[in-house]
Parts: C-alpha cells; sequence; structure tokens
DNA sequence: ATGTATGATGTCTTAATATACATCAATATT
DNA sequence: AATATTGATGTATATTAAGACATCATACAT
C-alpha cells in the first residue's frame, strides 16, 4: 500500500496553494470535507479515485494514466505549465480569492446595491490575472473597501471607491500586461536551417 | 459520482489487452484479485488509488496529474503508443544518445566553456523525448556543430549556433504537441480597455 | 463432446474510507 | 490583546472497497 500515493497527495497540495485555496475553500468547490482533505494531503488515508478527481477537477488538473516510457517527457510538458509557484504568485492568488469572496459576501449582504454587477464583471477579468503577478497592495485595499461597503454607513463612498481602485487596477495590470509579451515568440520555430553543413 | 473513473479504467483494461495479459495474470503481477480487477475495469466500484496504482505500475504505467491546459498535449503523447522498436524511433533514440555524447565530450575538452551549463540543461530536457519522435536532422546538425566546438577555430560561433538549435528544436518539438490552440495569454488583457455595456 | 481459459457475478467477512461533527494549536489579522 | 483563519486530529457512524472463494457463461481448443 502507499506507493507513491502521497506524490501525487503532494502535488494535489501543492495546486492547490498555487492557487492560494484554503483546504475550506477547496471543499466548496469539490465537496469533499476538510478534514478528509487534511488526511488525503497528508497521506493518512489511502483515498478512492472518486475523492481524488473530485480534488483534481477542482483544481483544474486531471488524472491521466502515462506508459513509463512516456513519463519523462509528459512530466517535461507538465514542468512548463503556466501554474508558477512564486511567493509573489502566491500571495496574489490568495488576495483575489478573499477579494472575491468579500464580493460575494457584499452581494448576499446587500443585494439591493445598483452597481455591483459592474464590480463582478471586473472582478471576473481580474481573476484571469491568477498567477499573473499584479500589485498585492491595492487588491488588498479593494477587498478592505468591500467589506466596508458591507456595514451601514457610508457604504455608497466605499462602494465607488472600490469601483474606482479596480478600474485603476485593471489599467496598471493592463499596462504590465502589454509590456511583458516577451514568450509571444515573434519568429516560427524552425530556424535551424542556417546554412551550415552536416 | 463516478466522474470520469471509468475512463481510466478502460484505458487500464486496453493496456492490460495490449500486453496480452488475463486478468488472472495481471492479478498475479499487481497482487489484486482478479475479481477485484473485472469490477474495476468494469466500472462497477470505486478503487482506492492503491489499487489503481498497482494495477497501473504492473502495467508499466504510471498515475499523472495533469493541468487541464496541458491535457491535449500530454494525451497527444500519450497517444504515441510507445513502439520502441520503430526505426524512426530507434533512429531517435541512437541519435540522442550520440548528442549526449558529443556534449560530454566537449564539456571535458572545453571546461572553460561558460554557456555548457545552459545546454546541457536543454538537452536533459530533450532526454526526456527518448522514445518520442523527434527530428533526428536537427539534432545530427546540434552534434554536428557541438563537435566542431570542440577544435579550435570559431569555437564560439558553432557553440552559439548549438545553443540556438538546441532551443530551436526544444520549442518545436513542444509546438508538436502543445500548440493546437492558442491559450497561453491570460485573454482579459484585450477587454481590459474599453468599459462594457451598462 | 470434453476440457480449458477467460471474464463477469454472487456472497460473506473484514477493514478502511467517507462523512459529520467537534476540538486544538499555530498563525494571521484586526 | 482579542479574534479569525487555517490545518491537523479525534470520535462515532455509515458506506463500501478489498479479499477469499465459488459459480456461471462463453469462447476456444483438444
Amino acid at each position: 500500500m502507499r506507493y507513491e500515493t502521497h506524490k501525487t497527495a503532494e502535488r494535489l497540495r501543492e495546486a492547490r496553494e498555487a492557487r492560494g485555496f484554503s483546504q475550506h475553500e477547496l471543499s466548496n468547490l469539490a465537496g469533499v470535507p476538510q478534514a478528509q482533505i487534511s488526511r488525503i494531503e497528508a497521506g493518512a488515508v489511502d483515498p478512492r479515485i472518486s475523492s481524488l478527481m473530485a480534488l483534481a477537477h477542482a483544481l483544474d488538473q486531471e488524472l491521466v494514466l502515462v506508459p513509463r516510457k512516456m513519463l519523462p517527457a509528459v512530466q517535461s510538458l507538465v514542468r512548463q505549465s503556466p501554474e508558477v509557484n512564486s511567493p509573489a504568485i502566491r500571495a496574489t492568488n490568495k488576495e483575489l480569492a478573499r477579494t472575491g469572496e468579500a464580493l460575494r459576501a457584499l452581494q448576499t449582504a446587500q443585494p439591493g446595491l445598483r452597481d455591483i454587477s459592474q464590480l463582478q464583471r471586473q472582478y471576473a477579468e481580474l481573476e484571469g490575472f491568477r498567477n499573473v503577478v499584479i500589485e498585492t497592495e491595492k487588491l488588498r485595499k479593494i477587498r478592505k473597501l468591500l467589506e466596508r461597503a458591507q456595514k451601514p454607513g457610508n457604504q455608497l463612498e466605499a462602494l465607488a471607491k472600490a469601483m474606482q481602485a479596480i478600474t485603476d487596477l485593471r489599467k496598471s495590470v493592463f499596462h504590465a500586461t502589454v509590456d511583458r509579451r516577451d514568450d509571444r515568440t515573434p519568429r516560427p520555430a524552425y530556424t535551424l536551417d542556417g546554412g551550415d553543413d552536416g
């Protein structure tokens, strides 16, 4: 028993943390209890595939059967995956997740607010920048504003500020992304035959 | 429940039958009762991962967690059945071996060359594509360049060209498998500038 | 027709996962 | 300092895979 089960579990944990999900959040997404996730990640149980696949699916991963011969090639492919694990990106993802939560909370707490849908649309776009470094502090400020907008008081002002902040963030992210398009490989990959004999 | 569990089970059965194993034989190899193998393959149970891995291991397969984005690429790799005996693959493996030798030879002959470590890193990844068809001619050219870099003359130029060639080969290999569609850049960037509809 | 191999099922028992709680330590946040 | 979050762990119960063994239908060979 316990072949390299722990290896898969380890990768699951990495994927979860890379996305800034807590075990509880993942639990909600995958329908697997937090306690069970903890045990699985710790290698304390021998999970059924349905459990593993539920988790993998929630993390946008798939469990694939790979012939041993192909393993190195597959792994080198998987390494190229854009799932960066840098602390900065993890922090960003975490803040993004929390901002999303704050937004949902605000929505349920104050369903009447009119501009929420627009806020959500803008946030949805930001969601796409998971795994891309963005200014965490700005995200944080946005989240604070959203939380403030939940409580009575100057809700509208907080909401307006949040809107403005998210717009600014979008702009700044846009510029940052436009600047760093070095991986788009302008030329075709076939430059090898450059006039050398064999 | 039962996500795509049956898919994995199906692949296991294919692998078993491809090797001409009966369920009973596989049972002996993997230590899983024949009845259980039958139920697993039929999708009648939700097996534990240890059972799956025992079967996979006995069939020279590995259970790998793959990001969704990489799934098409990985599958296209896996589809290439490991026909190690095909002439094309034998040729590739042979050329790979010779290229590796040339690299090592160059290293011992010219220990001072600075970019060798990078070359080696890239070559190491190509090594993973043993048993996968890659462009043998390009490999051949790389080897020639490495051999040329050993002899005095325009070493640096040969080395630079080799580096470029190996980079291109890597790209071409990955492109051949990865790039069916263009979803590498975070897409929401396009929609960032315009305010949407109200 | 006889015998054999293969794979699917059935039954019973055992052991372990899955689940729903609760709790606790460590950390982060206010 | 007080509070909230996160992850690990404990307990009790229900569900179920795993394992051993038997059986049956089918296909294939003798």
